[in-house]
DNA sequence: CGCACCCCCTGCCGGC
DNA sequence: TGCCGGCAGGGGGTGC
């Protein structure tokens, strides 16, 4: 479910309410999520104040004070929703924490395919990979030229590798590539300076108009505050097969690329 | 190296 | 109405 605009939404709506706050009380209904909650995860955050929360990829960081860092990735389905004291247990409501001025912090997640973890400083980059962030600095249209010289996969498999880049997913390559005009199975290589620089300019447009929408809720998604984002109303192509294009009204066409279902429009994308 | 095909798990939707 | 297959924003593993 969330790609990076929705995981940086999540970020940066919790992060001011969490931030200095301590957890008083953690509860462990299920651990058994994709990577099985620790033994000891539940003891690792009770009493621990917390600092500001981040986003890198797809994962949320947020420090704790004895330097150490809690995880959360929310696979497809995950939620974390900050509430009052008074929410009552919902089915897949697996960790809820306490706060020290009475709200709760509870993690929901139908699918379990999400991770929560306490890890120190030096695991994060293992767990998190080597994936340029999208919304890095340096990640520019030379960089993408460069990284897919000699790689004979389609340029969308190569977008949605996140040891490449990180955070984007399936809904925001689908649409990055429409905007650049380039179909999803172009292989890498044959990607031109100019296409790559076309490339990275739609994913910053998209990411940064997505992140101003809130993300996309397509059926779960919802932001710290159990808030819909509003970006699918935007989408140019994703879920959208046999919908007139938003600019030439050609049928938008779907098939399967690396397992995914996969958008575009025959007409605009070359 | 790239990909097809498994797995993890629940929910929803369309077809019959 | 009820059942069943297919599919869903995530990632990881294997084997060809």
């Amino acid at each position: 479910m969330p790609e990076l605009p929705e995981v940086e939404t999540i970020a940066r709506g919790l992060a001011p309410e969490l931030e200095g706050r301590t957890i008083t009380e953690v509860q462990v209904r299920e651990r058994r999520l994709r990577v099985p909650l620790a033994r000891d995860f539940a003891a690792r955050l009770r009493g621990r104040r917390l600092g500001r929360m981040t986003r890198t990829g797809k994962y949320l960081l947020t420090p704790l004070d004895d330097g150490r860092l809690w995880l959360v990735h929310l696979g497809m389905t995950g939620r974390l929703t900050l509430g009052g004291a008074h929410r009552l247990p919902l089915v897949h409501d697996h960790v809820a924490m306490t706060l020290d001025d009475g709200r709760l912090l509870v993690y929901n997640d139908p699918r379990r395919f999400g991770r929560l973890d306490v890890v120190r400083p030096a695991d994060v980059a293992r767990i998190v990979g080597p994936g340029v962030d999208a919304l890095d600095p340096s990640l520019d249209g030379a960089w993408l030229f460069a990284r897919s010289r000699a790689r004979r996969t389609s340029v969308k498999a190569l977008l949605m590798d996140q040891r490449q880049v990180a955070g984007l997913g399936n809904i925001y390559v689908n649409e990055l590539l429409f905007r650049a005009g380039v179909r999803p199975r172009r292989r890498a290589e044959r990607l031109s300076r100019a296409d790559c620089e076309r490339a990275i300019a739609a994913m910053r447009a998209v990411l940064d108009e997505a992140i101003s929408r809130g993300g996309s809720s397509i059926s779960d998604y919802r932001d710290g505050f159990d808030r819909a984002g509003s970006f699918q109303d935007d989408h140019a192509v994703y879920d959208r097969a046999g919908a007139p294009c938003r600019r030439c009204a050609t049928p938008i066409r779907t098939f399967v690329v690396v397992g995914r279902s996969t958008f575009y429009c025959p007409v605009c994308q070359v």
